[in-house]
DNA sequence: CGCACCCTTGAATTGTATCAAAATAAGTGG
DNA sequence: CCACTTATTTTGATACAATTCAAGGGTGCG
């Protein structure tokens, strides 16, 4: 019985046909669970495979040939996956299982098949594949131009962004499931200095900490202090073409 | 009379029907011409409109709080931009002239018909939208890892790879036609270090410049010290439907 | 219980930014 | 075509942010 997922993250911005619905829903027809840890796809692999994320937490990295590792972009529920691969034989990127996750495999046919048959769903892959990619941006950004603190302090928000757009009861407090070492691979810092700067974003009272669970204390400050930007919100799709 | 600037370029991966010729050049049919250092879109504007760069060099960039600016791409003529505004009301990002420039305007509407008309055209501009993506991965992964000396080599060699892609005849040797703090704002750092590095780089005998000409001297070299990858070439579109 | 893994803290080092100024090149108007 | 102004490149001295190296203390887990 395959769930709907991706139809269901794509219903919170245009009513989907029923046809439409069916038609993602054959994306998720199989699947597969990785473990914390796991990787789904090393880049350089074969990378004919596309996935629907149904639950858990992944994430795409590189690794450069010294060993360090940046990480691209971290990947809930009801994304798609491996987007990035289908113009490529290799896969660039690697994806991995932060948490226990259930993954969607589907072949790059498939996607074609989509695109052919609904006109307006494959501009809605468009349209999600341009909310990544400024998402992408505004990190380059980050990374080029703003302090460690303030990196830190994005990343921050965009957890909490992102959470809430699967589970609207979120609020200011939330379970930052990732390890200092991530976080800093994430932001292109070290550990040790993501363990200074979230202290130093406690210190000034703009969050609080105790474990995993960070607590937003002062979000228009941090909002200031990092010039974050939630892209997941004001989406404008009215001008997509007509569902079939 | 209009060109097919896009068609050109796409052109050089599948062969693409009369139709499909047709319906690209009507994305052509108006023209402007946006003189050196002028602004086509300023971020926050209303993002309705997008663009295909028949001729000159183009940069879409972000301003921060601060002042300070980070560039996220260099356009070459025949790529599509703008696109990333087809998905928020407000244009993210601003784009502006490097060296004058004819641009052809075209409304989102219009991308909806090429989509609804041509399904393997659709697929197309995904798969560049990601041969886009990896591009900007590269980047932030240069940013947040590698040293100040990569960042700048690897945006020389990433100039070669495109001037090439728009000129076969291009070999070692090239025109950089940015200045070094344009170089700056797009690996993320000042004037002056840009100004020492590219010395450095001529100092170890990677490269040669003489005013705005650079020459890459130990290409091996070059690329083993920037971990850079050529994007543009080895892509794989065989699973693209069939064009109508 | 013991072994990993992760977080925390300190001290020393290094890469890059900042500030300042001279030298060179590129525009611009008369 | 020259004189003037304005950008850009180059160089040096200094300051700072972030890394590196090192070590101690938690915490969960087999």
């Amino acid at each position: 019985m395959p769930a709907h997922c991706f139809a269901d993250v794509l219903s919170e911005h245009i009513d989907l046909t029923p046809a439409e619905r069916d038609t993602l829903g054959r994306l998720e027809e199989r699947s597969r669970t990785i473990k914390r840890g796991g990787i789904l796809r090393r880049s350089n692999d074969r990378s004919g495979e596309l996935f629907i994320l149904r639950s858990g937490l992944m994430m795409t990295y590189v690794l450069l040939g010294d060993g360090s590792r940046q990480i691209l972009r971290f990947h809930f529920p009801g994304e798609m996956l491996g987007l990035s691969g289908i113009v490529y034989a290799q896969a660039p990127e690697s994806i991995c299982a932060v948490a226990e996750s259930v993954v969607c495999p589907f072949e790059r046919s498939a996607l074609a098949e989509v695109i052919e048959a609904h006109p307006r769903l494959a501009s809605m892959i468009l349209a999600y594949a341009q909310v990544e990619r400024v998402s992408l941006t505004d990190r380059l950004a980050a990374l080029g131009r703003t302090s460690a603190k303030a990196r830190v302090g994005a990343l921050l928000l965009d957890w909490r962004s992102r959470l809430r757009a699967g589970d609207g009861s979120i609020g200011e407090s939330f379970s930052l499931a990732l390890t200092q070492e991530e976080v800093g691979d994430a932001t292109g810092l070290t550990a040790v200095h993501v363990n200074r700067m979230l202290r130093q974003l406690e210190e000034e009272g703009l969050i609080a900490r105790e474990g995993q669970r960070v607590t937003i204390r002062d979000e228009r400050a941090l909002a200031a202090a990092t010039h974050y930007v939630d892209r997941y919100r004001n989406l404008d799709l009215g001008w997509l073409p007509a569902g079939r």
